[in-house]
DNA sequence: GTCTATAGGAGGATAGAC
DNA sequence: GTCTATCCTCCTATAGAC
């Protein structure tokens, strides 16, 4: 978090607008993008002043780095545990595992707040060192690790074909990810996305059948 | 292109400020984003004034739109012709054609002006419907339909085997173009590349193991 | 913790001379 | 086709009263 306050006394009034700042500023970022967002904007939808913000956070780059901050604790929230993935295999197969995981992603990924920061960060990959840090590292390669370690666990059990499963994970990612990335902007468009949907399932069915063990 | 010059005459001289104006705001936006560049910082680094960019272009918005039509009249360029597929694939196989398709693609995705092109529509398009239409219906769908034109040529030679089509160009693309993006970041960051690189041949030789037919 | 008031600069764009 | 000069708006951020 940012360190504004670290010699303030917080109450609860101050914690209460701190985090009306940070919702605000999460929405509108995400619509319009952090140049096309003023303080005043934020401050003037909830009702303070731009100088009150400042109280709060140091700068409208310690407010965003708060916004990157929260995404990327939050993102770990995505992973099922290893006594999870143990407790399905038990009762399904792989193909049920795959769709499992989606679900679980899709259910965090999708939570608003968290869409909207997403969408900050992936705006800001190309303009912020530290936005595409957290992209790449603290999100895309962690979550390739993660589907790499599922892979891998689907291999030893002969559940599917023995495949690398680093080269699986990253396969069955980044499709996952360019579509997900595009249902997401559809989203915000308010567009269909019954079509992206359909694809991943597709993607996952396909991907599924490729390398089982049959 | 830009309207601004339909009742003037156009000469030498004024063709070659609009270029110069054309290429460095490519640059320069690529580099900082639309909103991170000024027309002053445009302008100044080519030492005309202010002033007389607007000779050429009727405003900043005009002269982005001209970035967006460049791209998308070039995005075509990418596309192997159904002789010169037919021609690859009597000499060679499936997967020298998917290799040589890439090889075409990333030939002129990687051209200088493109390349920057490309990262600025990217960036846009969570701004710019003009820009997300782009990038979702000239470059993506196109391309995804190019690749189902390809997939649908090897299915009917029995070269790989009688999968849909269309699902394998989603397969296919989205992989691809996921690796890519992220291959483009690192470039522009100064990063090393070259994990993006085997990556993106993995790609193909795992894709390609996976339905020829054998 | 929130306010009023204001500093101080950068932005897009235009008028009109040459 | 390019220049000088200028307009006016919007921006982030701070000082200091309450």
């Amino acid at each position: 978090m940012s360190n504004t306050q670290n010699n303030k006394k917080i109450t609860a009034k101050g914690r209460e607008t701190k985090d009306k700042i940070f919702r605000t500023a999460v929405e509108l970022f995400s619509k319009n993008g952090f140049y096309g967002v003023s303080i005043r904007d934020i401050t003037s939808a909830i009702n303070i002043k731009e100088s009150s913000l400042y109280h709060h956070y140091l700068s409208k780059e310690d407010l965003i780095n708060d916004i990157y901050f929260y995404f990327a604790e939050n993102i770990d929230a995505t992973r099922l545990t290893d006594a999870q993935i143990d407790s399905i295999l038990a009762e399904h197969d792989g193909h049920s595992l795959l769709q499992k995981c989606l679900q679980e992603f899709r259910g965090v990924m999708e939570q608003p707040l968290m869409a909207m920061a997403w969408r900050i960060i992936s705006m800001q990959q190309y303009r912020d060192d530290k936005a595409f840090e957290i992209l790449s590292i603290d999100f895309h390669r962690m979550r390739i690790k993660y589907y790499e370690n599922i892979f891998r666990t689907l291999v030893k059990r002969r559940i599917i074909k023995a495949l690398d499963p680093k080269l699986l994970a990253f396969e069955y990612f980044y499709t996952l990810i360019g579509m997900l990335t595009e249902y997401n902007v559809l989203k915000f468009l308010k567009r269909k996305t019954q079509v992206m949907e359909n694809l991943m399932n597709e993607h996952i069915e396909f991907f599924w059948n490729k390398i089982k063990n049959s």
